[in-house]
DNA sequence: CTCCTGATGTCAGTAACTGACATGGGAGTA
DNA sequence: TACTCCCATGTCAGTTACTGACATCAGGAG
């Protein structure tokens, strides 16, 4: 038998999430967080960070995804649907590996948290840092690729939040698609 | 005679920009800036709600000018036509009140700290959240306001790290416009 | 059987940040 | 002049996020 219970990280962020979602993310202290999974606050900070990072570990989990996205595109395909394919394939990710109501109290916690959105907003950085490093290996110029990065995180971050804030909201993919298309028409300007 | 000496916004931003500057941004306790600044630690925190934001006053500024800049901008003209004109506008804005030299110990301590990198993306968040209301109030729809505004803080980001980085920076006005070059050619795809 | 590894605990400390209350020149008013 | 109120600042005590140093001890390797 094991010496210590296994999957101390998920105990943590599952604990995290419930007395966040309980209590509020202030007054919820990291001991207490500890606590919940049966660990202390000391080993709360050897698994992350800080408070915040306990809600986005699933950051890994999309660059992870973006990056072999991009990698595996056809060698012609233009930038911009290769980024807009690989950020698909993301908000499929999330689909398929969250609920919507842990996705809603997720999304609540950080748009009323001015910590949280900034904690988000690094993440989302880092995953447009990735996406260009992705599209440079494939022999994609600067400053292109760094606009595609850009316009790819802009997109999934607009098709994200009418996704979530949506009444009917049906599937992140197509607000993802439906962000790309504004942003084409945007950029082409009347034709 | 005054009570107290005036400006103590500005002598805190002052002494916190050599300190960090000198020690590190670590290094430097909130305590040691308002010393230096002839003030005790509390009287930072009416100003400053955290040690980071000392370094952001700035982006007020930006924001009254980008907002301005939309207002004032042709009845007909189109929304990236109208963003792009504002965030140059805003780099002029930058160039005209601070010089090189301190631009660049900015960027250094932002880029180097995860912290500070956090709050300057929050920033640019809020002036993309400027952007949108201010095309919302042209009659910009959704979502193509949203993708604007975006398209937006994605060049003057980029157009800021090219400028800040380059060997011959020049101006950077040509920078944003460099990118917004960029981000129409990605985006038409091949012609 | 012994040693070592590695996840965890313990404990003391720092510094960011907050709330409550005190202080005292300056401006306004009688 | 004398009185009062204002408000920027100071003082102080407290909370909590976060860190470094060291201890513990089940289980695997030899």
């Amino acid at each position: 038998m094991a010496r210590w219970e296994p999957d101390a990280q998920s105990r943590l962020e599952d604990a995290a999430l419930e007395l966040f979602a309980a209590r509020g993310y202030t007054q919820t202290t990291v001991e207490e967080i500890a606590v919940r999974a049966g660990l202390t606050e000391r080993t709360f900070f050897r698994y992350f960070a800080d408070k915040r990072e306990v809600l986005f570990s699933g950051s890994k989990l999309l660059e992870a995804r973006i990056v072999e996205c991009i990698a595996q595109a056809p060698r012609g395909a233009q930038p911009l649907d290769v980024v807009a394919a690989a950020f698909e394939a993301a908000g499929a990710l999330i689909e398929a590996i969250r609920d919507m109501a842990s996705v809603r109290v997720r999304y609540a916690l950080v748009t009323s948290h001015a910590e949280l959105k900034e904690r988000e907003l690094i993440k989302l950085a880092s995953l447009g840092d990735a996406t260009r490093a992705a599209l440079r290996s494939r022999g994609v110029p600067e400053p292109a690729a760094s606009v595609t990065a850009e316009a790819g995180i802009a997109v999934f971050k607009i098709g994200f939040e009418r996704w979530v804030t949506a009444k009917r909201p049906g599937h992140l993919v197509t607000h993802i698609r439906a962000a790309v298309a504004a942003l084409r028409t945007v950029a082409a300007g009347p034709e």
